[in-house]
DNA sequence: TCAAGGTAAATTGTCGACAATCGGCGCGCC
DNA sequence: GGCGCGCCGATTGTCGACAATTTACCTTGA
């Protein structure tokens, strides 16, 4: 179940579009085209290999998850988020794997808790081995999500989060190269989780969930004001 | 702020594939189109007086909002949408539209709240005056969530129930002709969550929402037993 | 008679060309 | 000298035709 956990590359995908949305899906949430950089569809046409007519069908698709903002007769650009929609966005997942949280404690199968216990075990071994994480931390925190999300059995609640929300959170994360927040109280922040969806505490698993991406978004929050209050470049050009 | 709450007509869009969603989307929501029936192109374009290429924008774009469903190479069907899709969309909801209501109390203006009680004012009127209710119960439930969630004044929350959720919880109102389910008792726990938004108390008004969709998912959850036992068909062919 | 294979029709996917609209530039007027 | 107007290039929107894939039907053989 963890093959490229966030889809994105399927090689051989029936259509033309597909594989270039999922083509130009890792361009952008890789940070090969940078926030707010025009993109022409001649260029990417081109870029891609294909003709207009699948490109702005991928254009499209990428445009309703709100990766690309596309202004009619005039231009499609990299969707430039700024913090106060990372933190709207922190809301939603606040509220949205809270629900996730507590329909995995309640549908979670015995075998996929084991699953979580042994992903847990997993991040720990690295976070002992390599104290200042980067990649490892960042995809497995991730991981963690997702398999709850997963575990929720409810595809509508998978849909939204996978779909809409997840691309958005990745992107964000590649394009401030942001080191995860807190990377040793989140560990333990998820092993309590997991503990709670083991005991078939729905209410309990639901509350830990809200207040571990709470925590997340209030440091989201500080940071912003911190920022605001010394205004430096917003990218990745701080030595 | 009320015009045409969940937009649909736009009558001169910038481009034509815009306005092709616009009336497709209406004759799908509307029941026009039943859902299973399968939509050929080249019908639909010359349907809507365009080409297909705008017709195929359109279709995606509802695909994404999950009106319609796709299957490449083979052909697009309006979503048929079962009863446990339903439910677990009410879950989606419970979650969204409790932090909506949270964030309602705390962000709401005084200008706003005072709206609100004027539109329960006019939902109780129109209770009194006609018993059976029907269409305006209908439309001003729909409208009484719609105000609490652009309340919310977060646009990640907004976009997501108001693009994704909604059409879809639309759409079954229409097809199943569902008449509203407990209509007094809500308009009941619509005054208690008004009530707790003026007082600011987001924690509470999150509660009474969660609650009171809550509550309106156990009803589908429990018509859906009685179904199960004696099915009967399912669409609007009951006199 | 039924199953399996192949073929043909219909539908969708893709492409290149044409038309409409927007942004930028220079000119003229105030 | 500054402001507004109109033209021009470039890009996007739209269209019709061609290619690829699927489905259904028909034929053929066991």
């Amino acid at each position: 179940m963890s093959e490229s956990a966030l889809d994105s590359s399927a090689s051989d995908s029936r259509t033309l579009a597909d594989r270039v949305v999922a083509r130009l899906q890792d361009d952008i949430v890789l940070g090969v085209f940078k926030p707010g950089t025009k993109l022409g569809e001649a260029e990417l046409a081109a870029r891609y290999g294909v003709s207009r007519g699948p490109l702005r069908e991928a254009i499209r698709r990428l445009e309703s998850r709100k990766l690309l903002e596309r202004i009619p007769h005039v231009g499609t650009r990299v969707a430039s988020l700024k913090a106060t929609d990372l933190i709207e966005i922190y809301r939603v997942r606040e509220a949205l794997e809270g629900m996730a949280a507590r329909l995995a404690a309640e549908h979670m199968s015995d075998a996929e808790v084991a699953g979580l216990w042994e992903l847990l075990a997993l991040h720990e071994q690295q976070q002992d081995l390599q104290e200042d994480i980067a990649y490892y931390q960042r995809a497995g925190d991730l991981d963690f999500h997702y398999r709850i999300i997963q575990g929720s059995h409810n595809g509508a609640l998978i849909d939204l989060l996978l779909g809409e929300i997840y691309h958005r959170v990745r992107m964000f994360r590649y394009q401030f190269s942001m080191t995860p927040n807190r990377p040793k109280k989140a560990l333990a922040e998820h092993r309590r989780i997991v503990e709670a969806i083991e005991a078939r505490d729905g209410e309990m698993a639901e509350l830990l969930m809200r207040r571990h991406i709470s925590r997340a978004r209030e440091y989201l929050e500080a940071q912003q004001r911190q920022d605001l209050s010394a205004p430096q470049p917003p990218l990745s050009e701080r030595t």
